[in-house]
DNA sequence: AAAACAACTTGATCCAGGTTAAGCAATGCT
DNA sequence: AGCATTGCTTAACCTGGATCAAGTTGTTTT
């Protein structure tokens, strides 16, 4: 039984004894080594991820080459290449360790059997996208309106296990910005 | 019976008649003339907005009084300060028509009790916080490594309604760039 | 321990898009 | 009709962050 999972599940919607047994049957831990995928480009993504231990990025390399960082995930957070996972094609996003990390892995078709036999399930999904895209749009909006070296600040305030815990260079492309120009903002501050 | 609106959901999931009755009723008609709002910043937003006809901008305002459109959202489109509608604290966003327009609005105390009583309806939002995410993720990525000529390029090809209906400083504010930039953009293409 | 590589810093120069300021056309108001 | 407002464009100049190019320091690998 993954007892820290299933309180993030008991957290938002209430489970009995046997749906907590079922729900957490149906996740596979699995170890990542540091720099290692669990999700590459041009795959089908079949999973979510939830971070157990350890932290990962997800990212999209453009036509030029050029990395971008769309999410930084530290422990207790879900992790996926969403579109691909919905739509069943292959994706364009990487999910990499940054650390020593162990995961607990959620099938494509073991989530649709959940759906089906703990409808409350989908009530739990249904917050977390809210609360994600909520997240994502104020996300869009700083970078669209504040300057790096306030996003930077923020990020430190809001998520400082991500800025002591995880590289520059990929902090940087997080904040849409080159790790020249964030080494600059830390020098300013 | 608001019969265009239950197309959208009976797209994405099975309703009985006595359902989709009980659904529609939920939806109250309203038509808000062009540059009402509909929203306001400082408010509890209370409702889910369904796009009937015409269409809405919401948007902030930042520190120095500048606007920041968040969304577009035209016929068949849900717009909500989502933020406040899930946390039923204040927002900071503002939603207007931008043209004489018609809406389906769904109060928070109704979409609670459809989850209870029609709990596949749950599966309905979730599917679409689903979607809303994939799309906010891929602009965000866009916005970060794209640049503003290209990002006008594909909302015009893939959002020509916008492009067409929507007044140039509004669009400008979407992208992310000055209404000056965009002219620039349009005269160069 | 040496060599190789990865992470970060620093400096010089460049450029996309911002800012400021005018002007014009279309629409709305009295 | 006349005046004000809104929407869009153009032009001159400015700037935050990018790019390019060298370092420096720290960490693996052999």
């Amino acid at each position: 039984m993954h007892t820290h999972l299933i309180e993030r599940f008991t957290e938002k919607i209430s489970l009995t004894p046997a749906e907590q047994e079922r729900l957490s049957d149906c996740f596979k831990l699995r170890h990542v080594r540091k720099k290692k995928s669990i999700v590459q480009e041009g795959e089908v993504c079949r999973i979510l991820i939830f971070v157990n231990k350890g932290s990962f990025r997800s990212y999209t390399i453009d036509e030029k080459g050029v990395e971008h960082v769309l999410q930084i995930a530290l422990e207790n957070h879900w992790v996926s290449d969403l579109y691909s996972f919905i739509t069943r094609k292959p994706g364009q996003v990487h999910i990499e360790a940054l650390e020593d990390s162990e995961v607990l892995v959620l099938s494509y078709e073991d989530l649709q059997g959940l759906y089906q036999e703990i409808p409350v399930i989908e009530r739990y999904f249904r917050l977390l996208y809210e609360r994600a895209y909520v997240a994502l749009q104020l996300r869009l909006n700083e970078t669209l309106s504040v300057p790096a070296e306030e996003r930077y600040r923020e990020l430190v305030a809001n998520q400082p296990g991500i800025a002591q815990r995880v590289a520059l260079i990929h902090i940087a492309s997080y904040l849409g910005i080159t790790p020249e120009s964030l080494s600059r903002i830390r020098k300013h501050m």
